[in-house]
Formats: structure tokens, C-alpha cells, sequence
DNA sequence: GCAATTTTTGACCGTTTGGACAAACGTTAA
DNA sequence: TTAACGTTTGTCCAAACGGTCAAAAATTGC
């Protein structure tokens, strides 16, 4: 009865070096995509010859099926922690700022991500019709009884979810773009604070008072 | 004085030959990226050998250029004609359109595009921070003007066309996402119809009303 | 029909790339 | 000291790739 994917023990310097690689990968993967990074690129990030780097990982594509399975957790986390019990609006409102804040502070996964499923998620497609799906059909019930108790402006759950993600993660995955519209006086690092801004005028402006008068005459 | 750029006369073969592996390169290219992508590939996609698709392009990157060039009209056309003196919510609804039906019928485009900025765009910079700045800078100050008006929901102009971009894309971009999330009964084509109806109701809900009282007073 | 021109192809070349391997190096513990 | 084990590297290979070239085939203009 073999465990499913036992994992091989590991000293502190396979650890530590699989790190290393992992850093270094990231760093060139989202760069340049898959068939666009060559091992050597990656090893020379890491500071190593590439046959020490295969020695960590058996090929090419392990590094990345590593990377990306690892991403996929960092990226789900804001969607979870959405919680039914909450206020909508505080609800909402927060996991977008999660989300801003993920598109600032990791866009390298973010344009790795996008890379993936650019190219028709050969890596990932079970994980987005399996966990992805149960997770977003979970919240999207959520925010649709939310809907229906008059709490939040009604629309469909869904493309809700997906406008979200589309434009919190537009400014990771086309900074160039923004960078170049906006020019040098804006495109700095305050961007990420206006597109909060933004984004609290923009998808409820009016249910949040709605909300507000609802939460109110429900005490 | 020589024409800049004097394009070479063509003979009736040379365009149609170069418009067929056009169409073929665009199909590779989209799928897989400038360096997932094969001289190969796009030939046999053309259905000829490799030696005579660079008879007609004389090497892939004049190839990749051709396409992202051309793409990029296409790209700029719907913004383009938002017309200033017309009503904001009409301007802004039938461009939201343009672009919603532009991610339906040119996918492949979209996502070569969207290949292309996530590389940094390498290829297309100097157009991002000329042609498309000064283009975006022209529409940002009408719709800057709108809202002054008061005929249109205050927010930052330019985060709200990124908005559009956002989501419309969206749905061409992260095609394999959407359709894994939303499951075979929802999948289908209707999608892009769902995303009309959404962007309608999501955008400006209250403005709307806003503005025809606004329009009726003016009368 | 024939010569000039355009189009197509098979064979070829140099380089890059993913990956294998054995030998060398370092570390640790008896 | 030495045997065992973990780590690192130089060297090598086969396949894939971008691109060339000369010669054959097809087309065009007269």
C-alpha cells in the first residue's frame, strides 16, 4: 500500500538549493514562458552549473509543475477566506484588496499563471475544472444568496467573480501596458493605490448604501 | 530620397501565399508563443515545407512582426471611434460591445497580443508609449470631460478603459479558465452574450438613470 | 514553343537545447 | 584513516531548431 506520491526525504541543503531553484525559475519562467527559459538560464539565476540544478530536479518540467501546483494555493487563498457569515460588502471589498494586493506584490506568479493558461493550461486543466470550480462554484452560491436577500447589487455570481479577476490582475500581467499608457508620472508604484481607489467607486457604488440602510434596519 | 519603408511590389501568389501563412502563423503563434512556436509548424500548418514559407518571410521574427503590426490596428479600431460629441453612456455601451465581440470572433489575435505584453513587450513598446498613449491620452480626456459634465459616473478615466480592456479580454485571454469554471452547461457560446448582459448592469448601474435625467433637462 | 522569371524542394549546416553520466569533490561518522 | 554518502562539475550526445543554397519545377511573358 504505497502512499500516493510519497514524498522523498529531503536533507536541508536539498531543500534549501530547491528553493534556490525555485526562486530562479520563477524569476525566468514568468519572463519568458516555458519553451522560452532553457535550463541554463535558470541555473545561471541560481548561481549553479546545470547538471548541480538537474540533480535537484529530474527535468524541465518538473521545476515548473512545482512551481505552478504551488502558485495555485497562493492564488485560491483570498477567494477562500470569503466568508459566508460575513458582511457582504466588507466581504467583497476585501478580497479585492487582497487581490490588488497580490497583483502588487507577486506579479511574477500572476504573469507565470497567465502564461499557463494562455497557452490552453496544459499543466492545470484538471486542477481548474476540479478544485477551482468546486471553490468558485462554493462562493458564487455565497455571493448569489447574498443577491437574493437584497444585501448586494443583483448580477451574476460568475462573471462578478471573473470581472474581479480580470481587472486586479490586468496590472500584473499587462504592467508593460499600463506603465506605457499611464507614462513615467504615473506609472510608478502609486497605481496600485488608484486602482483601489478605482475600484470602490466603480463595481457597487450605489448597493453600498443600499447595504448600508439594509444592515441598518435589520438591527 | 528614398520612401521610408518602400514596400517591395508583390506579385498575386506573393500576397495570397503571405496572407495563407499569415492565417497559419497566427493559429501556432497564439497557441504556443514566439518560442514555443516552429518555423515547422507553422509551414506544415500552411501545408508547406519550411524552406518555401521563408521564401515568402525571411526569417519567424518578420513573421511574428507582420502579425502583431497588423493586429494592432484591429486592436486600436474600436477605441478609436468613440466620438466625442455622441452620448457618453451610448459611446461607452457600443464600445464595451466592440470589444466584447472582438474577444468572441478574434480570439487567437487576442491572445498573441496578450502573449506579446506578457513577455514585456519587446516588439511593440515604442507603439505602446506612442500610437496607443496618445490615442488613450485623447479618449481619457473625453470621457474626463463627461464626467465634469456630469453626464458620466466620476472616476479616473484611465483606470476605467483599463477596466474594459480588463474584463473584455478577459474572456478570450483566460478562455480555458472561464469554460473550466463555468462547466459544460454554461461553457458554450452563450458566454459572450451572459458578459454583455453582466457589463451592462455592472459598470455604471446608477449613472445611467443619472444621465437621462441629465440629457432630458438639457433638452 | 522558348527563354526568363518565379516558386518549390531536398539536402545540408551551425547552433542551441534538454538531458545523461561518470568522475571528482566534500562531508560526516565510525 | 577510511568507507559511505551527498553534492558538484566537465564532458558528451542526440534531437530540434533557424536558416542557407543550389538545383529542380512551375509559371509567365513573348
Amino acid at each position: 500500500m504505497d502512499k500516493p506520491a510519497a514524498r522523498p526525504k529531503r536533507t536541508r541543503i536539498q531543500r534549501e538549493k530547491r528553493e534556490l531553484i525555485g526562486e530562479a525559475a520563477l524569476e525566468v519562467f514568468s519572463q519568458h514562458g516555458f519553451r522560452g527559459s532553457t535550463i541554463d538560464q535558470i541555473a545561471d539565476a541560481a548561481g549553479m552549473s546545470k547538471p548541480n540544478l538537474l540533480y535537484y530536479f529530474k527535468n524541465k518540467e518538473e521545476i515548473f509543475a512545482t512551481l505552478i501546483h504551488r502558485l495555485m494555493e497562493t492564488w485560491l487563498a483570498p477567494l477562500r477566506e470569503m466568508d459566508a457569515t460575513g458582511d457582504p460588502h466588507t466581504e467583497i471589498r476585501s478580497y479585492i484588496r487582497r487581490k490588488i494586493e497580490m497583483s502588487r506584490d507577486f506579479p511574477r506568479e500572476s504573469r507565470l499563471f497567465a502564461n499557463e493558461i494562455l497557452q490552453g493550461a496544459p499543466r492545470i486543466l484538471p486542477l481548474l475544472e476540479g478544485e477551482l470550480k468546486e471553490l468558485v462554484d462554493e462562493k458564487a452560491a455565497i455571493i448569489a444568496t447574498w443577491m437574493r436577500a437584497g444585501r448586494l447589487k443583483k448580477s451574476d455570481p460568475y462573471h462578478f467573480i471573473f470581472a474581479i479577476w480580470a481587472t486586479t490582475q490586468h496590472y500584473a500581467d499587462f504592467d508593460v501596458q499600463v506603465r506605457a499608457v499611464l507614462g513615467e508620472n504615473r506609472g510608478g508604484e502609486g497605481r496600485f493605490e488608484e486602482l483601489r481607489g478605482f475600484s470602490r467607486g466603480c463595481f457597487w457604488p450605489e448597493e453600498r448604501r443600499l447595504s448600508r440602510r439594509f444592515v441598518t434596519r435589520m438591527r
